[in-house]
RNA sequence: GCGCUUGUAGCUCAGCUGGAUAGAGCAUCGGCCUUCUAAGCCGAGGGUCGCAGGUUCGAGUCCUGCCAAGCGUACCA
């Protein structure tokens, strides 16, 4: 509809511009609106406005000669030109009742479109480190990092969704030494649980199934253990230093094999908790992909030669920098440390070229806000690796904060007393669940009010649009009820006796839809599909409450039918699109 | 100190990349169930869009400077 008035509008200008009326050279930027109020039409255009000034005219003057110069469309059934200057359109009645047949015709499909046709785009999204279960910050990164991905699928583009696992590095070993003290609890040894070890539960739960499979195959004296073990913090020393004694330690009483039998179980478990918790929220992967793959294929050697040739990397205090610095960032970065092992950052680096080196078109990293410092180096590495930096696009997810009515839940990784993703789930239901984490802007701080999600009332949004598909579903089993036929041809035949006011308005926001899901799709705002569908149901609820549809006249009828179930298909649309449920009475 | 993000109704948030009288939900107040589900609808009140300048026909939206909150500023991941 848009694209047909811009159609339009482009050939009155290059009238004008024939007739010398504006400036051959100008090539305005044309905006068209939907009209918030309906007394300015359909739709509203700027263009008198911003071509007043190049045309050196005054902007109704100007107005008058664009609209004298519209083609005429059978689309249009009159133009207005309003307040400064806009060109407002009313939209012919019989053009908008099309879109219900449309509708109903492509059913599923309605809504999706072809413009990421032949692009490939690459999102990854969570990521979180396999220590420990996943947490209600992962939850919003979750359900974003899906709902985009599903978007921009539903945009024609070829997505695919990947978690990178940090199956390497210092937090893993914590992981595994804090899994092998748990165990050595079980065994009976009394070793005392470092500060900076992990709490959770679930290291106990581990450790307890590997001390049942294996005995005491992995038990050492804890004499052995403590033995000159620098201080933790209680006591006056550093946790970190501590910590990494009891690493070296476990390595050197295990063994490399033995050791690596808790880091193996540790991550496989997690991870394997992880995978079961994402795919019982609706989020699912084309790929894990392995942080310690690429240190073992020798990938991040081979990035890092890249930026040496390329003159990025220097040594200096023993430690090797890369120069991010003069691509932006605010410092140089380390990517060796001076005791020869690689940093993060080295492998992130690497991680990207490999992205990069796949083809993708487009690639989304989905991160927690708390990440944001990162952005500048890693396109800087890009940058340096002589790739394209704008390929790359980094979304920020702000930390959701959670409350139970007025009162802030707390929350402490250290403690293990987080609140888990599944644990939320379990409380709010899926569809709460997901419906809250997507319906904010990612970068909008949230507060996630667990009171209100879980209320079966009318403060809980989310069943304020499921409720209207439920109540469409509701009318269509009275109509079998009274043992009415639906005659869909009769209906369509005669939309044009859907005339209200509820049902004109109705028929525009039916015909949003494909605008909507593309922009929410090309701007990574999911939350623009949520507001949609709420207006939706809110028109739909109206509607209901003005109008009977099962009424004696069938031409009447069957067109209100028709129309209620384009609603219903479009609802459905978008909520399956989020990955929620469309229950068929509530 | 510097950087990123955010300041819009009592609360939680939208605001379609600069447009017309700034919108919704919750909360408050008043109405609507013998007729398709009242998890709904209709109406009312509620605003210096953090503050101050600037840009222009026009600013909640853009630029500058302040103020406030969150986060980040590691040879941690």
């Amino acid at each position: 509809m848009k694209q047909k008035l811009e159609a339009l509008i482009l050939t009155a200008v290059d009238t004008l511009k024939n007739e010398g009326v504006i400036d051959a050279g100008i090539t305005p930027k044309i905006t068209i609106e939907n009209s918030r109020d309906l007394q300015h039409g359909d739709f509203a255009t700027n263009v008198a406005l911003v071509l007043a000034k190049p045309a050196k005219s005054n902007p109704r003057a100007l107005a008058e000669k664009i609209v004298a110069a519209l083609p005429k469309d059978e689309l249009v059934s009159r133009i207005e030109i309003a307040g400064p200057g806009f060109i407002n359109f009313f939209i012919n009645p019989d053009a908008q009742f099309q879109i219900v047949s449309q509708i109903l015709d492509q059913g599923a499909k309605f809504g999706l479109s072809q413009t990421g046709a032949g692009q490939k785009v690459q999102v990854e999204f969570v990521s979180a480190n396999p220590t420990g279960p996943l947490h209600v910050g992962h939850g919003r990164g979750a359900a974003y990092g899906s709902v985009v991905a599903d978007l921009l699928e539903a945009a024609g583009f070829t997505v695919h969704r990947e978690y990178y696992v940090n199956d390497a590095g210092r937090q893993m070993d914590i992981l595994a030494t804090s899994i092998w003290l748990r165990y050595l609890a079980e065994c009976g040894e009394v070793v005392p649980f470092p500060t900076n070890g992990y709490r959770g539960e679930y290291v106990r739960e581990i450790a307890g199934d590997i001390h049942k499979s294996a005995g005491n195959d992995y038990r050492r004296p804890a004499e052995l253990i403590v033995e000159d073990i620098p201080p933790d913090e209680p006591q006056g020393g550093d946790k970190e230093t501590h910590i990494d004694a009891l690493i070296a330690r476990a390595k050197t009483l295990l063994g490399v094999s033995l050791y690596e039998d808790f880091f193996q179980i540790g991550l496989k478990t997690i991870l394997q908790d992880i995978r079961q918790d994402l795919a019982e929220f609706g989020v699912n992967y084309q790929e894990w992909f392995s942080e310690r793959s690429l240190m073992e294929s020798g990938a991040v050697e081979e990035a890092l030669d890249r930026l040496r040739q390329a003159g990025y990397l220097y040594e200096q205090d023993g430690a090797t920098w890369f120069a991010s610095s003069r691509l932006g960032d605010e410092k140089d970065r380390v990517v060796i440390r001076d005791n020869g092992q690689m940093t993060y950052f080295a492998s992130d680096i690497a991680y990207h070229m490999n992205k990069l080196d796949r083809g993708y078109d487009k690639i989304v990293n989905i991160w927690g806000a708390d990440h944001h410092g990162y952005i500048p180096r890693v396109k800087a590495s890009i940058e340096a690796l002589g790739a394209d930096a704008s390929k790359l696009t980094v979304l920020l997810v702000q930390f959701a904060v959670l409350y139970r009515g007025e009162e802030k839940v707390q929350m402490s990784t250290r403690s293990g007393e987080f609140v888990t993703l599944r644990q939320l789930r379990n409380e709010v239901g899926q569809d709460a669940a997901r419906f809250f984490y997507v319906m904010r802007r990612s970068e909008q701080h949230m507060d996630f009010d667990l009171k209100l999600a879980t209320s079966k009332s009318n403060e809980n949004p989310v069943y304020y649009v499921q409720y209207a598909y439920a109540r469409v579903c509701s009318v269509l089993r009275q109509l079998d009820e009274k043992n009415w036929e639906r005659d869909i041809t009769l209906g369509m035949d005669n939309l044009n006796c859907l005339r209200e006011e509820h049902e004109m308005a109705l028929l525009t926001t039916l015909a949003r839809y494909p605008e909507v899901l593309e922009r929410s799709a090309l701007m990574y705002e999911p939350h623009q599909l949520v507001h949609y569908l709420r207006d939706l149901a809110t028109e739909f609820h109206t509607y209901y409450n003005a109008h009977q549809f099962l009424v004696e006249d069938p031409v009447i009828r069957n067109a209100r039918l028709n129309l209620i179930c384009a609603v219903k298909q479009v609802l459905s649309n978008g909520l399956l699109l989020l990955k929620i449920n469309t229950p068929e009475a509530m």
